[in-house]
DNA sequence: CTGTTAGCGCCTTCAT
DNA sequence: ATGAAGGCGCTAACAG
């Protein structure tokens, strides 16, 4: 016993293998190795002793030396800006229950929406040989990005893994990813409409980041309503703010501070649509009795807003497991360089929309 | 070239390998391996060669053979009910955080509350030799439980890795986990005290199931108070209910079929406030004029409430990140066998609270 | 400076 | 029914 385990078990510290097993029951490493895939021959005595054995000794196999082999635990990534926004929670969740049904470990990683962080968290997973990389979430689309994208894209294509973007725009169709996208522009084009229908004209556009590929999308969903019912668009009623709830509320105490040149305000998030309503509150205009408020997400806690939030519902978890299933599901020889999902969205009608009201 | 790559690159499809890189660098093995470390001197033009070689190839290192190898990516695993519950969330990406900020890899499982997913998700990340493995939240605290998780608490740290119970009691003294609790109990005491203090006596003590911990630890909270201000405990006045919002929405519109025996109600999660709320409202008692309301966790939607809810602070960001610092930080020689952090809480005071009002 | 050798833990032939 | 041998991809020792 020169080198190191030489007894009956395990001695030094560290994880019980194959062979610390196998010593101890006196026989061979690939007895054992049988015995627990259970899909050879083995003597009953053998087994029994072997079983014994792997119990006594807390045995668990060692993935990594699994995955080398070829078979083993597959995994799937996902990275996101943030845990705690509502949707990607719903999504995260939907990815989790999809990837488990079907065997596999969840990798996570949160970039807190840094365009850095996010590739070198893809090369990580890479690094993993993660069946899927999943990435969820608006994103700043410049030129930069979308051929750094391209070239991850192909890479993790050829090492027979595969890029999902989750909730943003395609790449091109010669590049080999799998997109799962929302009606992103129909639900903004609907909700406004909804607005504009129930006789508003001077609707106030509020929230996100042009540069993002969402608001954008939600943007021109706005403009193309507009365009729809006549009306003008006038560049003054776009306030640019954050996504996030508290900034929200401020940035709207600000706009407060200027003559109130609108009817109705659509934010582009439910979060942002919660600092709004507080705002508005606090400046003593009811909702919807003096403002109509229309929100986008429709993300649980709106329920609780008071009055009931309008919005625009987003299948998040739907999103979430399609991504997987579409991510796992195309057969592994036909590289189908491309596949793109579109799933729907709708109005929520709750109680936050009314007629406008004529104001001095 | 009988075997496989024979030629210049890959040509057979998947990962690339340091021998694909060597055959076309026209070097050995090792070398690219020592190219990639950078930490042996290595010529200047062979170094070049090697390097363009890895780049036209796009080489990515496989973690599984380092990890084989004994020095690959370390991963932190964790092990929660749901990622859609803001208190989760909030753990979630304490624990992100401080994991990425240590160059730790994250893995994920949602148990969906179910005591049997959790084991087998724990078997799971031990396989994959999971640094630390965390579980998050409450839990049914039988024997069963405590036994098996004793269990597996020792075979991890025989394995060099660590059990870490977050937001949940410790298994005992002789277990060896690392535990990271926050002051249930006393929270639930300050709060109830609080509206004792206003003037209140008949408290109902709204929502979660006696069997799970954080329930258990919330009503003794509750019942402290009772006693301390000499306040008779009536069993009628606590009623079980779910966590969810939904359903605490109609338990409590249940309740309110039945004459209102009670001036103020201590809802043992925020999510179950806004449905009490919510049941509250729609039965025409104002809050807080009618009816006082508490909370418990201070999740951001709580904010949104109108009117904005008077709640327990819990600080669960802290509490993943403390998780991941002392599961990691323990001198991996030195076996301290019990690991015990508890965080504090206390008493956000907003809106939700007045003096009771007498009632015919 | 570079190549050869060996071995991490597992599983799959192949040969008893 | 069981053991011996080989190799997955990588790196640390040991030659040269």
């Amino acid at each position: 016993m020169t080198t190191q385990n030489g007894g009956t078990g395990k001695a030094s510290p560290g994880r019980t293998t194959l062979k610390d097993v196998a010593h101890r029951a006196g026989v061979s490493v690939p007895t054992v190795s049988r015995v627990i895939a259970g899909n050879y021959p083995v003597a009953t005595a053998t087994k029994r002793r072997v079983e014994r054995a792997l119990r006594e000794l807390d045995y668990v196999a060692n993935t990594h030396a699994r995955a080398l082999r070829g078979q083993g635990t597959k995994t799937v990534a996902f990275i996101l800006n943030d845990v705690r926004g509502p949707s990607f929670a719903e999504v995260a969740h939907g990815i989790q229950e999809e990837a488990t049904r079907r065997g596999r470990l969840c990798l996570v990683f949160v970039s807190g929406g840094d365009p850095r962080r996010e590739l070198e968290a893809v090369g990580l997973m890479r690094q993993q040989g993660a069946e899927a990389v999943i990435l969820i979430g608006s994103v700043h689309d410049d030129e930069v990005y979308r051929s750094r994208m391209a070239a991850i894209a192909t890479s993790l294509d050829q090492s027979g893994s595969r890029l999902v973007l989750c909730g943003r725009p395609p790449l091109g169709d010669a590049v080999p990813t799998t997109v799962v996208e929302y009606d992103n522009e129909g639900g903004a084009h609907a909700i406004t409409s909804r607005l504009l229908a129930a006789g508003h004209r001077r609707v106030l556009c509020f929230g996100g980041d042009a540069a993002l590929t969402t608001s954008a999308e939600r943007l021109a969903g706005y403009r193309r309503a507009l365009a729809d019912f006549g009306v003008a668009f006038d560049p003054g009623l776009v306030e640019k703010a954050t996504f996030e709830r508290g900034e929200a509320y401020l940035a709207m105490r600000q706009r407060l501070t200027r003559p109130v040149d609108f009817t109705a305000v659509f934010a582009l998030t439910d979060a942002v649509a919660a600092g709004v309503l507080r705002a508005l509150t606090e400046h003593g205009l009811g909702v919807p009795e003096d403002i109509s408020l229309a929100g986008y997400d429709d993300v649980p806690p709106a329920t609780d807003l008071r009055p009931r939030l309008t919005t625009v519902h987003v299948p998040y978890e739907e999103l979430g497991r399609t991504a997987v299933r579409l991510a796992l599901d195309r057969s592994p020889g036909a590289d189908g360089p491309d596949q793109h999902a579109l799933l729907g969205t709708h109005v929520v009608v709750r109680d936050s929309i009314g007629p406008p009201r004529h104001r001095a």
